[in-house]
DNA sequence: GTTTATGCAAAGGTTTTGCAAGTGG
DNA sequence: CCACTTGCAAAACCTTTGCATAAAC
């Protein structure tokens, strides 16, 4: 698993990737975001830090990183699917539907859930990256009045 | 609530829909799969049993009734959003990307969860269909040997 | 009869692909 | 050098929409 201070270089020859301008370039731009990003949010960035890629490469680069477990791939809704750097926790979020705020999701929770779901029923869920919707309890955009 | 022998007539008045046999026809192809179907399999399933349907009036049909609360809808990936008939239990799903097989997951695991996200978080997950992906300890298609 | 649903065709948006040129190891 | 990556443009893909016709209430 990559630490967090190995630089992208390292990170990419470590997954047996080549390194590249624009796989080091997504890289660093999933690292410092601590959240997940749309592709439109990742080349945005990838353009405030001096960077223009193609939407085609980013995507690739997004699958490519995928592809060896660098990053985690969420659809939320059409055509709304998020990136997310994978580091060792908080791959797991909350999202409220009603502000479309993203909250981190107590990583203990989940895996508390997933050994149940095991035991149970014989499948290991394959959750490094859990999106949930729901209301937040003190949700902002809401008169949470039920 | 609707029961499961509750004629498709019955139901869509009793959600103040319009009884029409686009409807109909749909509810009863996702009654009868007790699995959750993406639009195509809708409409395959459709022509099987005799009836044929614009894709844009499945789509508005599946939209209805996911408006009124007959259907829920899930985003798997990309392109393939699945559906499925509301019942009184049985809404989760684990499904094994090994062999694709999609099996029910036992409600009681999620709402237990569900419970603990709420007192650790303040947040109220809205797991009306929930569809994890993972491997099955047993599945067929694996030589699960780790 | 009025409101709503349907089919058709075409648009919309996101994601993928083919190919030539450029770059990494 | 050779294999892989990138940009560009176009295709493919799923989903939505406009409008005239048809059906439900």
């Amino acid at each position: 698993m990559p630490e967090s201070n190995d630089s992208p270089n390292d990170v990419l020859r470590g997954s047996g990737l080549r390194a590249t301008p624009a796989r080091r370039a997504v890289i660093d731009v999933l690292r410092e975001s601590r959240n997940h990003m749309t592709v439109i949010e990742v080349i945005d960035a990838l353009a405030l830090s001096g960077s223009r890629f193609d939407q085609s490469t980013v995507y690739r680069v997004l699958s490519d990183l995928g592809g060896v477990g660098l990053v985690a791939e969420s659809r939320l809704s059409p055509g709304d699917t998020v990136f997310e750097w994978i580091s060792q926790s908080n791959h797991h979020h909350i999202q409220c539907t009603s502000c479309g705020r993203t909250l981190p999701l107590d990583d203990e929770l989940v895996q508390q859930f997933i050994s149940r779901v095991h035991e149970r029923h014989g499948f290991h869920v394959n959750a490094t990256h859990l999106v949930l919707s729901g209301i937040e309890h003190d949700c902002p955009a809401t008169d949470h009045s039920d």
